[in-house]
DNA sequence: GTTGGCACTCTTATCTTCCGAGTGCTAATA
DNA sequence: TATTAGCACTCGGAAGATAAGAGTGCCAAC
């Protein structure tokens, strides 16, 4: 069965209507605010069959009605207005945003903040990166129990760590190591980084005081961290000024999963750049979620990192405005983080470049 | 007025049974648990006496007693058994401790979620460094568009960040640079890297590029980053979980006054090493605390870094075992952070060397 | 197809009633 | 003088009763 433009505005119009209240909302109320020039009896028929058709429920008889998951689908894919901002808000929000973004470390703990301030509802942000590889070591002789590790990472970052030893070093061994780790460390990843390789090159290094364990767990703790995705949260505490968590407990279970790091979203439905991804209710997979929703935007972190932030909610959210600004969020995002450095031409070809130390 | 023997052990008895039960404790009860022989009515005259002495209140007439802030003051200070675990306790926490600490990044965040987790009650958090200096400038020369920047920090740690210029540079700038910075920019604190400083060294570099100008900036970021206090707070759902914030409102306010990163304690008070502080209720300062009961212990992070940990919760909190875990957990990260790598004797007076980088 | 009217339903708020835990007091006891 | 048993009393919270109001469904009329 069709539906009706009548009914699509009427929809829309108990969708408005109930994100504004959170009260299930009667005929009479309809009759008067949406334009339709119809009385609240006719109003009444129409809701009836939205009922009947799904989109609609009442909590009990004579209660007005309440969306449905499958209403807010409809209302969210075609019904809503997108909303653009007015030309002040969009500056305003422009502004603030910029001035945030000034001061943004990139860390996903300042844009799940950011997120959660903006909207106003918990957020989460995470990241994924591809695995990354050393492209370069070098070494660094500071004093005879002293140097530092530096790597060059292909992400374009550089990773560094002061090491004490407790014994003397002479500066012909940094070096030799330093040599030996370029040649056999660069360009593998975590799992290439096998203890019969590091064994080997400490042979190679007569390496009896275990400097290449050291280098070695340094390399395997940067891989292996830059290569988990971190997921960061907050805001949890706006949840308990939404009036469906008011329930202690529910909101407990849900500020609990969030906190537990919970998955927002299943891996399969991770939304593309530019893209806004609304998953309502039961459409969640996530036995916490299932009277949520979850709004989900990804940007573009630049050296093959994506982040992905994305806002909690009750289903009774207000799915054009989060969607609004979490759009606005991750464009801003991806036009400061992404865009911003490409990788100097050639500089894959010159990678191989034995490391070297200071000869002060 | 004296308080007698037997008054603290009563009123040791209902606070124990209060933070039990959460319910008002009556003279019965008293009676029975507490091992002195005599009746619930002796007991009822004693607190009678205990509340005209301000340790006990009734929320009402025909209610049981529950403990004034100043009751709970003298439970802390002289009643309450300092909990030493037990054998299979104390190993099982050192376990976890230690199966924990090992993964332990040392992050604050880490810190503050272990606290949380440990002691079932919002924890937060906080590190406050001395100001470091750069104590030592590499600059590595990648490749004519490309090079790395490392500074060497007085708190013996390392950071570094890899710079790509829009043009090219010759290494000699590179090492001229390096020089300069060596010179100009070590030993200095945040507020002497100046503007004037910042144009004299371009002057003399000859640097048309800005890249004074970048790499000046980046030791801004790092003196400034490292220097700040840094908090963090985690668990705060666990507040949900306790019966005196059911209220949605009140918990509301308490979350986000501790999300807001609101400080839980008066500077004055940081309790030493190895000491617990606790504040009771109006004990504490900040207006959203009034009712809530903050412990905090603090531990030695290495480097002229102290660091706190904090639990916030109910004046009903179990102070016994919350000061005994924290206790644990910050004499845990003292060993593990602090005594660790001591700097190596006469490191400060070798430390101005003129930065170089790597001559392929 | 739309509308006004009306009886009906069901929730929520408010008010009563009732129960019991716990007290304070008094008089008896050791 | 300190302790105890006994008892009347108080008060809050739970359970039930009542009233009000919002909203519905349906019907007959337009």
């Amino acid at each position: 069965m069709a539906i009706s433009e009548r009914k699509k505005k009427i929809l829309a119009a108990v969708v408005d209507a109930y994100i504004r209240t959170a009260e299930p909302v009667g005929s009479k109320a309809i009759a008067e605010s949406a334009g339709l020039g119809c009385s609240s009896a006719t109003i009444r028929n129409e809701l009836a069959e939205l009922v009947a058709m799904g989109y609609l429920e009442q909590p009990h008889t004579s209660a007005g009605r309440v969306p449905t998951a499958m209403g807010y689908r409809l209302y969210v894919n075609e019904l809503m207005e997108k909303q653009r901002f007015t030309i002040e808000e969009g500056e305003d929000l422009n502004r603030r945003l910029n001035q945030r973004l000034q001061e943004l470390d990139d860390t996903i703990g300042d844009v799940s903040r950011l997120a959660s301030q903006l909207t106003n509802y918990p957020a989460m942000a995470l990241t994924t990166r591809e695995a990354v590889t050393v492209l370069r070591f070098d070494l660094i002789y500071v004093d005879a129990n002293t140097f530092i590790i530096v790597l060059m990472l292909s992400d374009h970052s550089a990773r560094s760590k002061l090491v004490h030893l407790p014994i003397s070093v002479d500066e012909k061994m940094i070096r030799k190591l330093a040599t030996l780790f370029n040649a056999n460390f660069t360009h593998i990843g975590e799992d290439a980084v096998t203890p019969v390789l590091i064994a080997s090159t400490e042979r190679s290094a007569d390496d009896t005081m275990g400097i290449t364990a050291v280098i070695s767990s340094f390399v395997l703790e940067v891989l292996s961290s830059s290569s988990a995705p971190v997921a960061f949260v907050s805001g949890e505490n706006r949840l308990l000024s939404q009036p469906e968590f008011r329930d202690p407990d529910k909101a407990h279970r849900l500020m609990s999963y969030l906190s537990g790091g919970g998955q927002l979203l299943p891996a399969e439905s991770l939304p593309g750049s530019n893209e806004v991804r609304v998953l309502i209710g039961p459409e969640n997979v996530a036995e916490e979620l299932k009277d949520s929703s979850v709004v989900i935007a990804s940007y573009d972190a630049g050296d093959n990192t994506r982040g992905l932030i994305g806002v909690v909610g009750p289903t009774r959210m207000d799915y054009s405005a989060v969607a609004a600004k979490l759009r606005f969020l991750a464009d801003g995002l991806s036009r400061r983080l992404g865009g911003g450095e490409a990788p100097p031409e050639g500089l894959h070809n010159k990678l191989i470049i034995k490391g070297d130390f200071n000869d002060e």
